[in-house]
DNA sequence: TTTCGAATCGTTCAATTCGTGCATTCGGTC
DNA sequence: GACCGAATGCACGAATTGAACGATTCGAAA
């Protein structure tokens, strides 16, 4: 999963000299590992994050494994929404990925990338086939794609630091869209944390025993749709109070989650939007972009 | 106790040559001790202090993919269903993903890897679940997981080639389970075909649609549950034919369709598993697997 | 215990990467 | 324009890497 790349493939890829890239990273401002004999070894999550911070371009992304002309045109966020549409409702996967990822490296936020491209495009896409302007198959394989966006997305951002705190979350029993819980697992990645979605359809009970197994600092939990409200609700109650106990926090977000059913409810926040739900998280742990420099100088002999 | 490891499994673990490991030993910058014949025997401690010492990325014992179990790395293929059961139900995803990479790597075909370790490691999971030994969430994160390392499957497998015979597919109204048809993809992607899932709960008006619109030469359906088995079987044969009038071949597969069900059923052919599907479709395309070596553009001086 | 296939040994070799020095370019200041 | 510090790209010998190779050792079945 995790590939390496040595500094001349990657320099290449960027377009720099390898001398340069040896100094950036020597000087930090890439993570990077060194082999025993003292090669330095990239990832590419690393490098897409440097790439992002800097504004760097990809002079040739295929030779870090990114499809080609990725990171060169920085697409106008309406202009972005447009082919995104075109390229789902037709099934164009590349073309999707592509579209994101050169989002991604051109400096916009996973959360906004989520908010303010996929959302919108995939609400537009579930009016077209409401509609009728859109066949069934083609809402579905839209779907399908989106998923496959979102792994995209997630191998650009890493799976995080391994000694950060931990996040879970996934959709209740009974709601069985896994899209917007992968997105946030996504955005919080970005933002320093390890989480890790458990898919969707969880019923309470489990989601209690996950937090005693497995001590997160975080749960995340989207509600689309509510069977019984009441249960709903005393259910839910008795989960933050479990979290509580142990230290977690608990984020909600949803469309079933209106302002009555609020009122009852016990959470630590809740969230309109992704955007939200990152501020939320950085305030807890904001991620230090801050990378400390290769200084091993190497036992000789 | 303590656990020894073999300078293969180490280097293949971290991702160096088995040359460079046995140096570094030699170099002392790991411990390690010599069988009577001279075999170096790494134990685990010593190879996981080294790697928080000189690379400091990987100070997590499961992400270089040595669980304390098991010895062998070497995609044998009881133990890779083994260790495949213990990352997946533990979550851990970047173990999952190495242990298929490997297997891909090492040269076994998409349909041997899904269909004798990631489905049989799949449905032992749904089995420790049911007796109860695994919770819910835990079965859910393990089937989530599932999903992902299948997309890493596919882009180990590459899009296939873009003047490939167009095959698409998916699970039907009521069928919610994607995983089956999303390897049916990959493993037609790998036999050289243009595949694309449609996704989950498709109803038959929409596949007839993608067949009049898209002209596929190849449809692939799977079925793990019917309900109304007559209406099923109406429906699917007007399908059929449908499909016979456009030239397009119906491959169909999944448990639901037991033998007196097919009995009534017209379809191109059934497989029990994907590497009959496999079989099939490269009866109609045969194609070898092309490694493409990532060929880096000379420097020129 | 003996046997035998698989794994590991130590070595060599071409290709790559290391660290360093140096000339050049860039942007700001005098 | 002249100056300067910082960053960049290139060149060099030394060191490292990964992939071969035949010889040796391991471990389990006979």
């Amino acid at each position: 999963m995790s590939q390496f790349f040595s500094p001349k493939e990657v320099a290449l890829a960027i377009g720099v000299s390898e001398s340069s890239l040896k100094r950036w990273v020597d000087k930090g401002l890439i993570p990077a590992e060194k082999t025993g004999g003292g090669h330095r070894r990239l990832q590419l999550d690393a490098v897409l994050r440097f790439i992002r911070d800097e504004g760097k371009g990809l002079a040739n992304p295929e030779i870090i494994g990114l499809p080609a002309e990725t990171g060169k045109i920085v697409p106008a966020e309406e202009s972005a929404q447009a082919e995104l549409l075109q390229a789902m409702s037709s099934g164009n996967e590349a073309t999707a990925k592509r579209l994101i990822l050169d989002l991604f490296i051109s400096g916009m936020s996973v959360a906004n990338i989520c908010d303010l491209v996929i959302a919108p495009v995939f609400q537009r896409i579930g009016d077209l086939w409401r509609c009728g302007d859109l066949e069934v198959y083609q809402e579905r394989r839209a779907c399908e794609l989106c998923g496959r966006v979102i792994h995209e997305l997630r191998r650009a951002v890493g799976s995080g630091p391994v000694d950060g705190p931990l996040a879970i979350g996934g959709t209740l029993d009974g709601d069985p869209y896994t899209l917007a819980t992968n997105m946030a697992e996504v955005v919080l990645r970005d933002a320093g944390w390890r989480a890790t979605s458990l898919g969707h359809m969880l019923p309470f009970d489990t989601l209690r025993k996950a937090i005693e197994n497995d001590h997160p600092h975080l749960m995340w939990i989207s509600v689309t749709t509510i069977r019984d409200t009441e249960r709903f609700i005393a259910n839910f109650n008795v989960l933050f109070d479990t979290a509580t106990s142990f230290g977690c926090a608990i984020i909600v977000g949803g469309q079933a989650l209106t302002a009555d059913i609020r009122q009852s409810l016990r959470y630590t926040t809740f969230c309109d939007n992704l955007r939200h739900m990152e501020a939320f998280a950085r305030t807890i742990r904001p991620r230090d972009r801050v990378t400390t420099p290769i200084t091993s100088p190497e036992v000789k002999f």
